[in-house]
DNA sequence: CATGAATGAGGGTTCATTCAT
DNA sequence: GATGAATGAACCCTCATTCAT
């Protein structure tokens, strides 16, 4: 009988994570969350003023969640060639499991066309810290030679390709436009 | 005062047109659709067995003028290459007006998160469709020493910067993307 | 078995007769009036579109009923006075029974700070016609010797004691307040 | 930065006496008094054993400081028609303010039902204490020659037209009312 | 004594769909 | 075949109060 479970908050914001992800936000309602997180309604919001800050909480906490596993790979993997193209093998193993469902940033965007909601900022935010990312990237791997204006478009023809790679992935449930999208960066960045 | 009104069935599909595409699918209730197209609500179900045929005819009725749009273009533009890259010119056209909302079928996808319904498989047989003008495209203009892997593969990933494309003006609500995905597709394709 | 109901919006808006005036607006869920009402809750919502519009059309229905009552007790009383005076015995009866709880309008006023709200709107509209009333009645039996000014605010005073009768009653659980109006509204008129 | 709080005590009470008075007492919840005070939400069930006791606890304050004013007017105005006479000028400046709501007391009544309650209990207690500080005055200016029920019935009815005076002033949101019926209530002093 | 978490009930409103007529 | 009424479930959120710490 000795089961330790979380706090509250942390039940909420796991059941979040799943129910959002895989159901969508719109079609995930409050009342499955706090049944999912056995907490009760006013509890929740104890924890959370309203389901829109839910929202946001769950989108910051994937991208904490993301950027740490970057920064975990970078560790791991010296050459910024190798670090990329790992990026497409990552999201291929990702979209073999079940459950999996694409980027939930993307999907959020789909769901709240307004772009000056909380949730929409947070998915700007994030998407632009992952294009920096790759920009950070290129930067440091380019011949010298190389102009700004050509770096930038390089890294930003690879930020569009792994987006596509999730977006298509996605639609399609197959995971060929990941393996296309990892070849055409492979000869941009050789 | 000879007003001559479209057909019920008409009005309440280009309600849905408009506001699906807008708000998204889950964020429109019937009675919106309803109040908008002027149509009683018993006469909504008996155009439309439920609200999701209403959704599959509407990813049908943009999947048809989509392609007649491609015909015309075609009639008109007998360059290959210039044929794709027009795609990309009306696409930013597009992305400027008020209202753009990316791509209505990926916009489905992410509200739908189960690929085996009449809407999942409406979006896959469009997306299917659009790969294959693609590769038609490609095809047709490849020199004859190119093989058919490399040829698909270069037809994919046009697909897949397409695809990007529409995604990521959406999402950063710019038109950048647009014109980096074109840059590339015609380094690829000259 | 043979029980002839009312149509739904006639059982909504009885109930709310009932349950706003007993016990006060806020304190009246809708719950509460659609058990009592015998309708389901989405039906409530096809009658009115919000709990707010109920609470004007229950407003509205009261100043019928009471404009109505004064028109029969006019073509019944052709003494102006005395027309004036069975008002305050009207309310002392009223006020008698089991469930008298003063004016309607004026427990919504203290209920609704806000003056520009449907709800005040509704109210003020009452009571400026209630107040007309009386200024019609003392304009066409004051003596041709008084001015205008006289007029109006002798028609004014006796709007005022007959407030105070409604809301000093409703306050001390007593009708004596009904009865020093009346008398002193008397010595005003003859 | 050496902020010297008020005790939670009072911090609770006066917030209670701005938003009951201003919002009324049901449309105010507990929540937003305490987030007004500054209190957490188990201290204030410390120091008030639920609302509605915090309800006669804003009555009484404010009965109190009614009457000190009252005392205060007292010793600045011998005259006790003057006194009277002042009660409605000072109204009529109250009302002027934003945020005037009538009688704290009459808009309880509104919202509680119920004549046997420690909230209308408190209610009565204050309109009793009213009407007798009326009659003790009108029974010291009498002269000698009139009945004490003539001068009760005059009392009161200074006190109806008091009562009329706060809530015609409130219903309309203007101060005719007030300055009608002070103008009545002259007549009958003097 | 002070604190944040937890409680169960209820707030008003909308959902997609069906049934009489 | 067109109409308004009716349905049950679910929506997100807040209520006043209490409990463990």
């Amino acid at each position: 009988m000795n089961q330790t479970k979380q706090p509250p908050r942390d039940r909420i914001l796991n059941a979040a994570m799943r129910l959002f992800y895989e159901q969508g936000y719109h079609a995930t309602g409050i009342n499955q969350i706090i049944a999912e997180a056995q907490v009760v309604k006013a509890s929740f919001y104890q924890h959370f003023p309203s389901k829109e800050a839910l929202g946001v909480a769950y989108l910051e906490q994937i991208c904490q969640d993301w950027f740490a596993s970057l920064r975990t790979a970078a560790s791991q993997q010296k050459d910024l060639r190798a670090r990329i193209l790992t990026l497409f093998d990552s999201l291929e193993e990702a979209s073999e499991h079940t459950g999996f469902r694409g980027c939930a940033f993307l999907n959020m965007v789909s769901e709240f066309p307004d772009g000056d909601t909380p949730i929409r900022r947070s998915v700007t935010k994030h998407k632009m810290a992952t294009r920096a990312y790759f920009h950070e990237l290129i930067e440091a791997l380019s011949p010298s030679d190389t102009s700004p204006e050509e770096r930038a478009e390089r890294a930003d023809t690879i930020y569009l390709l792994f987006e596509s790679a999730l977006v298509v992935s996605q639609t399609h449930g197959e995971s060929w436009p990941i393996r296309t999208a990892r070849n055409t960066v492979q000869k941009i960045i050789s």
